[in-house]
DNA sequence: CAAAAGTGGGGTAATTCGGGGA
DNA sequence: CATGTCCGAATTACCCCACTTT
């Protein structure tokens, strides 16, 4: 590791625990940060999570605590709300079981279920 | 370090100090990978293993943005795995912010983020 | 030839994961 | 709804020393 060009050897990437102590909280928090997308880490080939320090950073920056709307609704897009009952369940089981697993699961359970 | 930029390495190959700074976690555990058969490291005469950097890629690109110094960055292989970030931190804000009054926001939100 | 750094093997404590429930 | 806590199982980190390579 002498002569290689690249090698990072700042920590790009924190684990659970540093995480958990950066915004004082419990490791366990962080994991569900994960699971619904407010953090998006670098999972391991065993599951576990390695998080980006970037993404911690910018959550850490005043005003942007990892609340429950800690992400920032960039569309702004003045949806038409319709509040379809039928849509609104399917969508909320198609989240739960797969969104945390596959986010194009639920784009096409959505799709099938609403098309 | 064993071996000379002058040697003509097609394949690029990583130490496994290079590989646990990739994934942040101990040299000690990207062995243990290798040995359970997670890695496919080419085994030196005497028994030191390398660590090809398609199969580092192929694993560490798994939802991560690896920052400026971090290195791979990633091909543009743009494959649409278990989870996509964009599609990720998109999904979540629209369905925190709307997904309660109109699910119909979702569905554009994911046909105009991810196209 | 001797020394230093890196790696492999092993063993043990600490972390993390996942689920369930307060 | 989000977080904290308890649990068992799996994974990882840190300690030792021996071997290889520079």
């Amino acid at each position: 590791m002498t002569n290689k060009p690249e090698e990072p050897q700042q920590p790009t990437l924190y684990t659970p625990a540093e995480v958990a102590n950066f915004f004082r909280v419990d490791p366990k928090t962080v994991t569900r940060w994960a699971r619904t997308g407010t953090l998006n880490p670098v999972t391991l080939p065993s599951g576990h999570r390695r998080y980006p320090a970037a993404e911690i950073h910018r959550l850490l920056q005043v005003g942007n605590a990892p609340g429950p709307d800690g992400l920032p609704a960039d569309d702004g897009a003045d949806v038409a709300p319709a509040s379809n009952p039928r849509a609104n369940a399917i969508l909320n089981a198609v989240i739960r079981d797969y969104f945390d697993g596959d986010a194009t699961a639920l784009i096409r359970a959505v799709r099938d279920g609403l098309g």
